[in-house]
DNA sequence: TTGAGAAATGAACGTTCGATCGAATGACTT
DNA sequence: AAGTCATTCGATCGAACGTTCATTTCTCAA
């Protein structure tokens, strides 16, 4: 294992997570490349030493969190078998990555998009496994309460991947909390027999409303 | 009231319609004038008739899609009492207009930091007011379960906001069967006791990890 | 001390962007 | 037929963008 941790790779790691910070405060497509020369006080020519394109550097930074993720989650749930108690610390491993590298998270969820081509192709790759897991957990635990898996998968990841525009750490729970708080929320309505809920909360809405929020148009 | 419905009207409101899939398909910076002027068979100087800048263009459609949504809230919610009847038909409402208007809730859901100045300070006035009704509407409920109610309210928006990145009408559920899904998700989840929560759902993670994705550094 | 490769740079390129402006066109009134 | 006002357009602007490249500076083993 050559585990040599040279001079280049934190200069390049120190880039990646200035770049993230700029990335989440304006965007990518906002910040120019001359915004985080300016902020990693590296000349505009010498970032391309260490990444060959804007593109690439998203790529950078989004395949490296979201490899770190995955790695963490792995080591996590090594050995253990209760798929409540799987999910339970899939969240809390996915929420304290959130809430303890802000910007990288944001980058992720907000520019998912932004990748083209093969890039792209490698970073949803990831997703996709993720997303997999997550819904072969809820097929295991599987109350029988009828709500689609995909629904209920989907809704878990807003859920937690919403965050971003709303957390204020000094203002909001801190991460354990956090992770309790909404655990209780989608387990405690993953896992309820549908005949417990309110009858109120069920029943839909009268009558149909106007399909599209433009007036009809003749073209 | 001089409701004239005039071609000025009309054309905007084309436009409006196929810069809101344009933005939606490319993202809003992405997009040139260019694009919808090409969309919208208007000349790209032509367009500058029908709004001031391109950052007018955004809050138009965003600031109209608002607008509609809130009206029909509020037409909806008129003589409802029950907060449970309340809360569900609001997901209803905001789920059906996302459904329908996929491209313009995406800008609304997506776009949000793309506005600056007054012009996204009066789209935010709309989402407070909407975020705070949500939380009334919570308060109301509430079942005394010790979630907090900001965690309660964003984890709400959250699963229905995301659905952009994931719903495709052609292969998930109808609105109908996806508000109930949604509905039994966060209302079973909200309005249940903490004690019937099972054990293995609550319990904390063990031992702290890493708290950033990036190795330590030394500046 | 020197030489070679790694690291960093300033200046510039071609392209695209949002926006402007004066002129042309169309529709409708008088 | 003339006049008025709304609507549309082609041509063009300066600014900012990502990227390149010929050079220079740094580092350190020989």
């Amino acid at each position: 294992m050559t585990e040599a941790r040279t001079a280049y790779d934190e200069k390049l790691e120190s880039i990646l997570r200035t770049a993230a910070q700029i990335f989440a405060e304006k965007g990518y497509h906002q910040a120019s490349i001359r915004d985080i020369a300016r902020a990693t006080r590296v000349s505009l020519s010498g970032l391309y030493y260490y990444f060959s394109s804007k593109e690439e550097l998203l790529f950078l930074i989004q395949d490296h969190a979201f490899g770190t993720l995955d790695e963490t989650l792995d080591r996590l749930l090594q050995g253990v078998e209760d798929p409540i108690r799987k999910l339970r610390l899939l969240m809390e491993n996915h929420l304290r990555y959130f809430v303890n590298n802000m910007a990288e998270m944001k980058v992720l969820s907000h520019e998912a998009e932004s990748l083209t081509g093969e890039l792209r192709e490698r970073v949803n790759a990831r997703k996709r496994r993720l997303t997999e897991r997550v819904m072969g957990i809820l097929e295991e635990l599987d109350p029988g309460n009828g709500i689609d898996l995909r629904v209920a998968t989907f809704s878990l990841f807003g859920m937690m991947n919403w965050l971003y525009s709303w957390y204020r750490p000094d203002r909001d729970l801190p991460v354990e909390r956090l992770a309790e708080d909404m655990s209780r929320l989608f387990l405690g309505g993953f896992l309820r027999d549908g005949s417990t809920v309110p009858a109120a909360a069920l029943e839909a809405a009268p009558g149909e409303q106007n399909p599209s929020i433009w007036r009809s148009q003749t073209d």
